[in-house]
DNA sequence: CTCTATGTTTAATT
DNA sequence: GAATTAAACATAGA
C-alpha cells in the first residue's frame, strides 16, 4: 500500500492508536524486515517506552518514542499497519506484532507485508534513508519554484527524476504516471527541456493528485487515469494509451497528447 | 506456465 | 568514477 497519500494515512492511523500509549510488548522473528535483525533489540528498545509522535516523510514512518528511541517503518510493496483486539489471532502475513496500554485500555497493533519488501528499523537515531529524502510535497508544499529547483540539472528522464526518492520524497510509479498525464507531458521528456510552465503545470498535477487520493483513500477507493490502463481510450483525447518500461517501471501515456519535450519540431 | 505488480538495493555494464 | 540498466528480493493474482 504505499506511495505519499497511502503512508499519510497510515501515519494518520498508527497516530490515533498509539500515540500517548505505552508499548507493553513487542515481538517480531522476521529477519527480512526486522532491522537489526534480533528480536531481543527489538523488544528491548520499544517495551516499556510511551508513543510521543508518529511522522511521515516522503514513505517513511518515524514512530517517535522516549528515551531517543524511534521505530521507523517503510511499507515496501504490500506492507500495511492493522489495529486488532488483544486476542485477535494472528493476521495473514504478520510480521510483527506490538501491544499497547493508554489509559488502562489494552490494544494491539500488526504490521502485516506479504511481500516482506517492508522495513521495520528500531534505532536511536535518524537513519541516512530519512535523512537524505527530497522535499516532501505534502509537509513542505510544492509549487513551481521549488519543483524546479529540485529537479534541475538531472540527466534522466523526467520520469525517473519524480520517482527519485532524494529528489522529491514519497512519488512513486502511480503517481507519477498519473501527473505526467495531468500535466500533458511525456514521461521521456529530459528535465531540462522542461519550461517554468511545464514544472508549474508538474507540481500542480502532484499536489492535485496526492490531495484525492488522501480524500478518497481515508474513505473508499482510488480512481486512476491512465496507470493500468495501457491499450484503453485516454480518458482526454481518445488516443490509445502506451505503455513503455523506464528504469524498469512500467509508464502509461498518450502519445498525442502528452507532448516530448526537447525533440525537434515534427518536419511537415 | 507467463507476465505484471504501489519499492528499494545491489550487481553488472557502458 | 559516473551513469545507466538489469537483477534481485517474495508473493499473489490475472
Amino acid at each position: 500500500m504505499p506511495e505519499l497519500p497511502d503512508v499519510e494515512i497510515a501515519r494518520r492511523n498508527l497516530q490515533r492508536w498509539m500515540r500517548g500509549a505505552v508499548i507493553v510488548s513487542a515481538h517480531s522473528t522476521d529477519r527480512r524486515v526486522l532491522r537489526p535483525t534480533a528480536p531481543s533489540t527489538f523488544r528491548s528498545l520499544l517495551v516499556g517506552r510511551a508513543v510521543r509522535e508518529v511522522s511521515r516523510r516522503g514513505k517513511w514512518l518515524r514512530i517517535e518514542l522516549d528515551d531517543g528511541v524511534r521505530l521507523f517503518s517503510h511499507l515496501g510493496m504490500t506492507g500495511d499497519w492493522v489495529a486488532r483486539d488483544v486476542d485477535a489471532a494472528r493476521e495473514p502475513s504478520e510480521r510483527a506484532r506490538l501491544m499497547l496500554s493508554r489509559r488502562d485500555v489494552a490494544s494491539s497493533v500488526r504490521y502485516v507485508d506479504p511481500r516482506r519488501f517492508g522495513r521495520l528499523i528500531a534505532v536511536r537515531k535518524d537513519i541516512s534513508e530519512w535523512r537524505t529524502l527530497g522535499r516532501d510535497p505534502l509537509a513542505d508544499g510544492l509549487d513551481a519554484r521549488s519543483l524546479a529547483a529540485a529537479i534541475v540539472g538531472r540527466r534522466r528522464s523526467i520520469k525517473e527524476v519524480l520517482m527519485d526518492q532524494n529528489v522529491l520524497a514519497g512519488i512513486g510509479n502511480i503517481i507519477a504516471t498519473e501527473a505526467l498525464w495531468g500535466a500533458r507531458i511525456d514521461p521521456r521528456s529530459k528535465t531540462n527541456d522542461l519550461s517554468p510552465d511545464d514544472a508549474n503545470a508538474i507540481a500542480r498535477a502532484l499536489m492535485t493528485i496526492i490531495g484525492r487520493e488522501i480524500r478518497h483513500k481515508a474513505e473508499g477507493a482510488s480512481r486512476f487515469r491512465v496507470y493500468g490502463r495501457a491499450g484503453l481510450p485516454c480518458p482526454r483525447c481518445g488516443a490509445k494509451l502506451l505503455r513503455i518500461v523506464q528504469a524498469t517501471r512500467g509508464t502509461t501515456f498518450c502519445a498525442r497528447c502528452q507532448v516530448r519535450k526537447g525533440q525537434r519540431a515534427k518536419v511537415s
